[in-house]
DNA sequence: TCATAATATCTCGTATAGCGATATAATCGT
DNA sequence: ACGATTATATCGCTATACGAGATATTATGA
C-alpha cells in the first residue's frame, strides 16, 4: 500500500467526469439496443457469441466468462434471449453436457445493425477518455 | 445513413474485446466497492455527491441526471445508501420540496480509500482502449 | 386570493440481472 | 464400475431500473 497524495475537489471532480462518459456510452448503447427491442445485456451476449473464435460456436461457460458474470447468470440470459428468437442452443453431439450457442437469423441482422455505429462510439470514446485521463 | 462496409469475423472479434475491456473495469470496480460493502451503484452515488461543484450539495434530481437514471431510480438507491448510512438527506432551507444529500463521515471515508486506486485504473483503461482503437 | 400549473420527491408494481446454494446429467479417470 | 469432475439448470433472494401515479411545496395567473 503506497502513500497516497490527498486527492482535491477537482481531482474528484474529473473522477466524476470520466465516469460519466464512461455512463454515457454505456448509457447510448443501451438506447441503440432497445431501438431494437434489446437490453444491454442481450446484445453483449449477442456480440459475445458472434465474436467468438472458432467455428465451433461457444458454450455458455465461456460467454459467462466473456461477460464476467456467473454461469447461473449466463443460463438466465441465454433464456431470454432464446425466447426472443435471436439465438439457439445446440447440444454439442461430442459432448452431452455442453451447449454451444448461435445466432439465428434475426439475431444476425440485429446485431449486425448495432455494431458499425458501435465501431465508431467507441473511438469517440476513446479520445474523450484520453483527453481526459492526460487533464 | 451511410453506407458501411461489411464488418469482418475481426471486426467482431475486436468490438468484442473493447467491450470486455470495459466490462473489466466495472467488475474490478464492483469488486473494490464490494470489498467497502458497497455496490457500485451506491459508489457512484457516493462520488456525484462529492464531485459536484458547489457548496450546497446536489439534489435527488441533480445526481439522477449526473447518474443517467430516473429520478425514482435515485430515490430508491439514496433510500439504500442512506440505510447504509453513508449519506445524509437534508431539506432545502429556502425550498422544502428539495433534498439536498451529504456525504456523512463513513461515506466519506469510504469514497477515499477508493478514489485513488480508481484514478490508476482509469489510466490503465484508456492507454489499452486507445491501443485497441488503434488497432 | 384561490385555483392551477410546475417542480421535486416518494410509493407501488414489474422486469432484468446478478449471485449463492443446490440439483441433474454427462464425461473422465482409475 | 464408480467416484470425481464438468456443464448446465433451477430456486430463492437482492439490487437496479423504469412507468404510472400520489403527495407536498412553490410559482403563477385570473
Amino acid at each position: 500500500m503506497t502513500s497516497r497524495p490527498h486527492l482535491t475537489d477537482a481531482d474528484y471532480a474529473r473522477l466524476l467526469r470520466l465516469r460519466t462518459q464512461l455512463r454515457k456510452f454505456e448509457h447510448w448503447s443501451a438506447q441503440q439496443a432497445a431501438a431494437m427491442d434489446l437490453t444491454a445485456s442481450q446484445h453483449q451476449l449477442l456480440l459475445a457469441i458472434r465474436g467468438h473464435g472458432g467455428s465451433k460456436g461457444p458454450t455458455i461457460g465461456e460467454v459467462a466468462a466473456d461477460l464476467l458474470v456467473a454461469h447461473n447468470t449466463a443460463v438466465g440470459l441465454v433464456d431470454r434471449t432464446q425466447e426472443l428468437g435471436l439465438i439457439d442452443r445446440e447440444r454439442d453431439p461430442s459432448d452431452h453436457r455442453v451447449v454451444r450457442l448461435a445466432l439465428s437469423a434475426v439475431g444476425r441482422e440485429k446485431l449486425n445493425a448495432l455494431s458499425a455505429e458501435h465501431v465508431e462510439e467507441l473511438a469517440r470514446l476513446a479520445a474523450v477518455v484520453d483527453k481526459l485521463v492526460r487533464n
